[in-house]
DNA sequence: TGCGGTGTTCATTTTAGTTTGAACAACCTG
DNA sequence: CAGGTTGTTCAAACTAAAATGAACACCGCA
């Protein structure tokens, strides 16, 4: 009932509602869930280490939502935690190296999908050889060729990307 | 009232629903609608083009995902149209070139993120320069210089990235 | 101009995925 | 080891995005 009269200590300044709409947006892009760019976001521009606390408290997002989209930044080392001398709290600075977010991003989410896209592949291939017209047989070798050449290019692409990222 | 007599004409056989599962998939790392995948999916293993009537039959979606996907796709150039002689309808079938592929979904779906974050960067560079306090001004805009050089380093990545797959 | 066939649009429904929050586990700390 | 603090889990609620399908626009043809 304070709320009519004194503004919310917490709420984020313009700047920083700014920030995190643009990484917001930036992890939609990515497939990440929105909390995902909120808080990558809040600790990209916090000068200071935030807590779990800071960020429920600041973003207005649930404990649940923080620890889960922890979780996975710390999955893609795009944060890191720093255990505050004494301090019995974590807090979490982003990491702002590209070679280390795309380095994660692709180890994390891309590669596995590659891995898994390859034993599909197998197991097309598989399928593939019963197929009794030896004309349609043929046509879906060529295909099925094709999604290995897909997946082979994706193979040589990665540590270039990774390469050039890094600088 | 025939269903449980006579199988259904137009199903899919294993083969096109183990191609189809893998395009849905695939797409879905993208970030694509699951109806992308099935159609994209279904002309990459058919033998001749298909009809949107064709589509909505043997994959049991609407017109109207089927008309949305196709219109998505022909803007990936993903697909192309074939229209067949005296035949009124259009027949669709599939871009298989991974150049082609990769080629369209950066210029659509990458590029344009690419460009909006430039002119959000922009606005963030104006709000930041009103901050007062020149420490924290220092430090967002080192931010925000960070933020410019992985705007840069994308896009110095997409050509070579479509140089890579154009084999 | 009216008719049959083809494809599009868009308000509504449905679905998949995200967020919430209460319960609880882990862990200090006195 | 009791009490308090910090962080995790997961079923349920919610939301954003996709699919549906009925209405409709378009088009060639008689």
């Amino acid at each position: 009932m304070d709320d009519l009269l004194a503004g919310d200590q917490h709420a984020l300044d313009p700047l920083e509602r700014q920030v995190v709409a643009f990484f917001v947006d930036g992890v939609r892009v990515l497939g990440l869930p929105r909390s995902i760019g909120e808080i990558y976001g809040l600790l990209f521009i916090s000068q200071t280490a935030l807590s779990l606390d800071d960020l429920v408290l600041r973003l207005r997002i649930s404990k649940g939502s923080a620890s889960q989209g922890l979780r996975l930044l710390k999955s893609l080392g795009a944060v890191r935690e720093t255990r505050g001398g004494a301090e019995r709290r974590t807090y979490y600075e982003p990491a702002i190296e590209l070679k280390r977010l795309a380095g994660g991003f692709i180890r994390e989410q891309i590669r596995p999908h590659l891995e898994s896209g390859k034993s599909k592949i197998n197991r097309l291939a598989k399928t593939s050889s019963e197929i009794d017209d030896p004309e349609r047989r043929q046509f879906v070798s060529e295909r099925i060729e094709r999604l290995e050449s897909w997946i082979r290019s994706g193979g040589r692409v990665l540590p270039v990307l990774q390469k050039l990222l890094g600088q």
